[in-house]
DNA sequence: ATCCGTCTTGACAATGTGTGTCAAATATGA
DNA sequence: TCATATTTGACACACATTGTCAAGACGGAT
């Protein structure tokens, strides 16, 4: 299974576009896209949108590849898993039918 | 549907117990306790264990609803919010299959 | 109305986490 | 070896979380 840094890295060297490149585009220093390919360190929300533009990822299949990494790497060691992620769609459930407000 | 700090609140009063009891069991200012009740700060991992030990919740439920919530705040405002969670769940039994440390 | 105990509120400090910057070190290939 | 690309680590800065405290609000009892 692909971490979201390795999607990153296949599509820019497939693209065949340097790190200055793409750091340069998304106005990051190239020191951080390294570490972010490696998962060394996390991108955000911002930078995902930006990176799906010069990439060619469509936009909200790679916010939720990067949700839901963010998700996995917060409760993967929980033991009741499972658990929480049915509680969290009926919260989300809840949420979307009783929100009037954005 | 009832938030954690309902959840806590009510908890607590039906057992009887103060906020300055409970804050002082778990080693905070009774301040952040009843903010945390009311939804104006959320709890820390260390704190829904110690208050599940006090109020005599299921320690893996609270945990469970702790994290559900956290979870919920997090993604509720995505569109795709349903797929982030099948991707996580996708993500989570990667992990859990295929990681030999803990 | 006053007193007392409980809870709430807001301002502030301390701490932690994320983010950006930079330069040196390490590949990799011509 | 030289040039280019990437990696690494140290550091500073901004922002978010958390803790501390005292004053204020509320409710019940007298």
């Amino acid at each position: 299974m692909e971490t979201i840094g390795q999607i990153i890295r296949n599509k820019r060297e497939n693209l065949g576009l340097l790190l200055r490149q793409v750091s340069a585009y998304a106005d990051i220093d190239q020191a951080i896209l390294s570490k972010i390919e490696r998962n060394e360190r996390k991108p955000n929300r911002e930078l995902i949108i930006k990176l799906a533009e010069i990439l060619k990822f469509d936009k909200d299949e790679l916010l939720a590849q990067y949700m839901s990494d963010k998700i996995a790497y917060d409760i993967a060691d929980e033991d009741c898993a499972d658990r929480v992620l049915k509680l969290a769609e009926k919260k989300i459930k809840y949420l979307k039918t009783h929100s009037i407000n954005s």
